[in-house]
RNA sequence: GGCCCGUUGGUCAAUCGGCUAAGACGUCGCCCUUUCACGGCGGAGAGACGAGUUCAACUCUCGUACGGGUCACCA
C-alpha cells in the first residue's frame, strides 16, 4: 500500500518549529517509502482566521524545502484541501451515526455545561454528564420541532478499555470511562477538529498519522469513530515533544513546551537571525529521532534515505541554539564561493565592500562566522577608526607593549608607504622587519593591526586588514596610531 | 486531581540482557599562531531512586520520585 500522510496545520500565521518539525516528519515517512504527502489547511475556526496566514505556510514549506503533492495550491484528487471548502462533507456522516445509534443529538446549553463544570469539587475534573445520551424519541422531535440549538455527540463505550498500537510508544491502554462523549458538529453546524480530522484523514486516503504526542490519550476516541464508521484505523506515529530552556524570575532554569519566552522559535524568526534553512531542517530531524549512525550532517535527500521510524524516541527534546549554531556554521563553511558570496553580498553592500575583496573575506570570514547576520560586526571596523585606548597596544602573549610599538610603527610606516599594496608583499615585508630586528612577528604584526583597526579582535591578521582597507586609508590609520602611542 | 507517556553527562543522543556505557554540541586544558577564530590533540562529565527476575540488568517487571501531556461547542 502506497504511504500517504498529511500536515493539516492551521492558519494562524505562525510557525513554530514544533509544527515545522512534524510536517518533516511527516513528509520524511513518505518520501521514505515513496508516498505521497499532504497539505490540508484546517481552518473551521473562523475566529482565529490570520489573513495571509496559509502564505506563510506555503512560504514555510518552500523555504524549507518540503514539498508537498496534494494541497490546497497544487490540486490533486482527494480535494479541496481546505477545511472550510469542504464544510457540507461533515455533517451527513455524523447524521449516519445518529441513524445508527453511535452518535446522539445534545441539547444541552453552554450554561448547563458550565454549571455543571463549576459544581466540580476543588481539583476535580468533569465531563459531560451524558444527559441527552437516551433521550425519550419524543422529547428529542419536540426539541427539534422547537428549534433548540444542538450539537451532536459521539457515543463512547462506558466501560472496558481501549488498546491501541503506536509505532513509537508501542501499545496504549486507555480506560473507556476516560472518554468523553466528545462533539462531533457544534451547535453552528460546523464540525470539530477532532471529528474534521477523522473524516478528512480517511476520505483522503491517508495511511500514516504523524502528529505530537499529546494526541496519545485521545486517540482511542478517533479510533472509535473509524470503527463507528468501518473504516480502517490508520497507523499512528506520535512524536515526542520539544522542549525549550528559559530562566524564571528566581534564575532557576526551567524547561517547558517550547514557546516565544525561549526566544526565537518561529521558522522565520530563525532565518530572519541567520540561520540557514537547511541547518534548520538538518537540526530539528535530529531533534526526537537519530539515525542509525553517527552521522550528523544530512542534505533533504540524505534525510528522506535515512529515516526510520524506529529512530524516532519517545522522550522530549530540549531545542539547544548552541548546537544549531553550530551546525549552521557547518553548512556555511561547506558552501560554494559563489553560495558564500551570495549569502555575504547585502552585508557586503551595507559597508560597501567592492567586489575585488570578497575573495579575502571568504577566507577570512568562512571559518569564523556562524551566521551571515554577524558580517557588519566583525567588519565595523573598516567603517571607522574606533577612538580606542593605547593600552590596545599591550599584549601578553605577544610580549607587545608600548615602547615595542612605537618602535613597530615607526619602522614600518615608511617600509609600508613604499611597498606594493598586495597581501603576500606585506606579510612579507612585516616578516622581514621582523626578523631584521630579531623579534617575534608578532610585536611587528600587533600593533600595526591594532593600529590599523583600532580594535583588538578582527577576522583575519595583519595583512588582511590594512589590504581591506585600502593604502590611503590604512597609513592615515597608522599615523594616527603612532602619534597615540607618542603622546 | 483522574488518565496517558516519559526519565542515559549541562544539551542532542547510541545501546534492543554481556558496558571498560558510543558519538555530537557545549565546557576545560594543551598545540598551532600575527589578534579572535579555524584546525589538531587531550580532559572532566551520565544510566532518577528502591526492590524483584536473571549466571548477567542502562536494557525486563513492580513500586516511588520527578518531568511532560491530556481531560473545551480550540485547533
Amino acid at each position: 500500500m502506497k504511504i500517504r500522510t498529511r500536515f493539516a496545520p492551521s492558519p494562524t500565521g505562525f510557525m513554530h518549529v514544533g509544527n515545522l518539525r512534524t510536517a518533516l516528519y511527516e513528509y520524511l515517512t513518505a518520501r521514505h517509502g515513496g508516498g505521497s504527502f499532504i497539505l490540508r489547511i484546517e481552518d473551521t475556526d473562523r475566529e482565529r482566521y490570520v489573513e495571509g496566514a496559509t502564505d506563510i505556510i506555503y512560504k514555510t514549506l518552500e523555504t524549507a524545502g518540503i514539498s508537498h503533492d496534494e494541497g490546497p495550491d497544487v490540486g490533486g484528487d482527494y480535494g479541496p484541501y481546505v477545511q472550510s471548502e469542504r464544510l457540507g462533507l461533515y455533517k451527513p456522516y455524523a447524521e449516519q451515526l445518529v441513524k445508527e445509534g453511535k452518535a446522539y443529538r445534545c441539547f444541552c446549553s453552554k450554561e448547563r455545561l458550565e454549571a455543571l463544570r463549576s459544581s466540580a469539587k476543588e481539583g476535580e475534573v468533569i465531563g459531560y454528564d451524558r444527559h441527552c445520551r437516551d433521550l425519550p424519541e419524543e422529547e428529542i422531535e419536540a426539541k427539534l420541532a422547537a428549534g433548540v440549538p444542538y450539537v451532536i455527540r459521539q457515543k463512547s463505550p462506558l466501560t472496558g478499555e481501549s488498546t491501541y498500537h503506536d509505532c513509537v510508544y508501542g501499545d496504549i491502554t486507555i480506560p473507556n470511562e476516560e472518554l468523553d462523549d466528545q462533539i462531533l458538529i457544534k451547535a453552528d453546524g460546523y464540525p470539530t477538529y477532532n471529528f474534521a480530522n477523522v473524516i478528512d484523514d480517511h476520505t483522503m486516503g491517508i495511511t500514516h498519522v504523524v502528529r505530537g504526542s499529546e494526541y496519545l490519550s485521545s486517540t482511542p476516541k478517533y479510533n472509535a469513530l473509524y470503527e463507528a464508521f468501518g473504516w480502517e484505523i490508520p497507523t499512528y506515529i506520535h512524536l515526542p515533544l520539544i522542549m525549550g530552556k528559559s530562566v524564571d524570575e528566581n534564575g532557576e532554569t526551567v524547561v517547558s513546551k517550547l514557546s516565544k519566552r525561549h526566544g526565537s522559535t518561529g521558522f522565520f524568526d530563525l532565518i530572519e537571525e541567520g540561520f540557514l534553512p537547511e541547518a534548520i531542517i538538518n537540526y530539528i530531524a535530529l531533534l526526537g529521532w537519530a539515525p542509525a549512525d553517527t552521522r550528523e550532517i544530512f542534505s533533504m535527500d540524505e534525510l528522506i534515505e535515512a529515516f526510520d521510524i524506529n529512530g524516532i524516541s519517545k522522550s522530549p527534546s530540549v531545542f539547544d541554539y548552541d548546537k544549531l549554531e553550530w551546525m549552521n556554521a557547518e553548512y556555511i563553511k561547506a558552501m560554494s564561493s559563489e553560495e558564500f558570496n551570495e549569502n555575504a553580498k547585502p552585508y557586503y553592500d551595507r559597508l560597501g565592500i567592492k567586489e575585488e575583496h570578497y575573495a579575502l573575506l571568504e577566507e577570512m570570514l568562512k571559518p569564523r562566522i556562524t551566521r551571515f547576520t554577524q558580517i557588519e560586526e566583525k567588519l565595523e571596523f573598516l567603517k571607522s577608526l574606533a577612538d580606542y585606548d593605547i593600552s590596545l597596544y599591550e599584549h601578553k602573549k605577544s610580549k607587545s607593549t608600548r615602547e615595542t610599538s612605537i618602535d613597530a610603527l615607526t619602522a614600518a610606516i615608511p617600509l609600508l608607504e613604499e611597498c606594493n599594496w598586495e597581501r603576500d608583499a606585506i606579510t612579507e615585508l612585516l616578516m622581514n622587519l621582523a626578523a631584521s630586528k630579531e623579534v617575534k612577528n608578532a610585536i611587528i604584526m600587533w600593533p600595526v593591526r591594532i593600529a590599523a583597526a583600532g580594535v583588538a579582535v578582527t577576522p583575519g591578521g595583519c595583512s588582511e586588514v590594512l589590504i581591506l582597507l585600502g593604502k590611503d586609508e590604512a597609513l592615515r590609520r597608522l599615523k594616527i596610531g603612532l602619534e597615540k602611542l607618542q603622546a
